[in-house]
DNA sequence: TACAATTTAATTGTATAAAATTAATTGAAA
DNA sequence: TTTCAATTAATTTTATACAATTAAATTGTA
């Protein structure tokens, strides 16, 4: 009986979760790049695709970044044309991020890109909703969590 | 009825396992912050608990982590005590990383770290062991795929 | 009105990550 | 034995991540 056994990282949980996460962000790279997105700066285009205007705190809130990425991630976005950074008038403290045309017009390029992704998921409809629902779970139970 | 419904973050799968990813190491942090070691420094030290010895590039194998991530990351666990980088005499080519006796000591100190992290997690057992196993079986999906 | 407290984005410093390239070494084939 | 392809770690470049700090703007309050 091995008392180190929980020290092994067969026995981890976060370990696949580190794994998976950039595996599967290595996928989405080759098609990503047609569009000259990185994975974050997709996800941040995402979020414009469906507000059109969003602060940058709050876009930090949708993705679980802070302005130390978000910051310089978008004035990459800015200098390739798909956003635009504009102080708010009435609070010069919030930053609104503003999608432009071109911005807007990646939207339809963009979407083949899920089917892609999901061939190299190959999982079952009814296993990719349980490792969905799990994953919002962990996420939540770590959200609520009063030690971190 | 929206064409664009699969370019919604609410709908990819990537996306919570990136943050899942991201939120659970983040709550090591305090916790490693007392061993001086980073969560990529951890699982390292994890595989060398394991080995004792091992080459970079087995490290690489097992942690799914390349050269450009490995190289710096075992000079810094080098100079913190905790291994040893030795040159293969039979093959100049490879290097091996070998523990240190404060590596070994460091094992002890870590054994209660996995408990914490589970405090953290809050999910039921029957919970953790479908999420592993859904996560091994994407992992060697996206291994297998002629895709990438 | 002042002015302390709060909010917000930006900055700084450290540590990954990954792709692409380089350099050293090895081993097999000619 | 010489050449050349393969192997391996290191380096370089670009892009996150995140903690901690800073600085500007705003708000609440005496």
């Amino acid at each position: 009986m091995d008392k180190y056994k929980s020290l092994k990282l067969e026995n981890q949980l976060c370990f696949p979760l580190y794994v998976c996460s950039r595996e599967i962000i290595k996928k989405y790279k080759p098609i990503l790049d047609k569009l000259d997105l990185t994975y974050t700066q997709y996800i941040t285009m995402m979020v414009l695709w469906e507000k059109s205007i969003c602060r940058v705190n709050e876009l930090g809130k949708i993705l679980y970044l802070d302005s130390g990425t978000l910051t310089p991630l978008l004035k990459k976005l800015e200098n390739k044309g798909y956003i635009e950074r504009v102080r708010d008038k009435s609070d010069e403290r919030n930053l609104n991020i503003v999608i432009t045309d071109k911005g807007i017009s990646l939207k339809s390029k963009a979407i083949v890109i899920p089917n892609e992704v999901k061939k190299c998921i190959n999982l079952g409809d009814d296993e990719i909703i349980i490792l969905y629902k799990l994953l919002y779970k962990l996420i939540n139970n770590m959200e609520g969590d009063v030690n971190g």
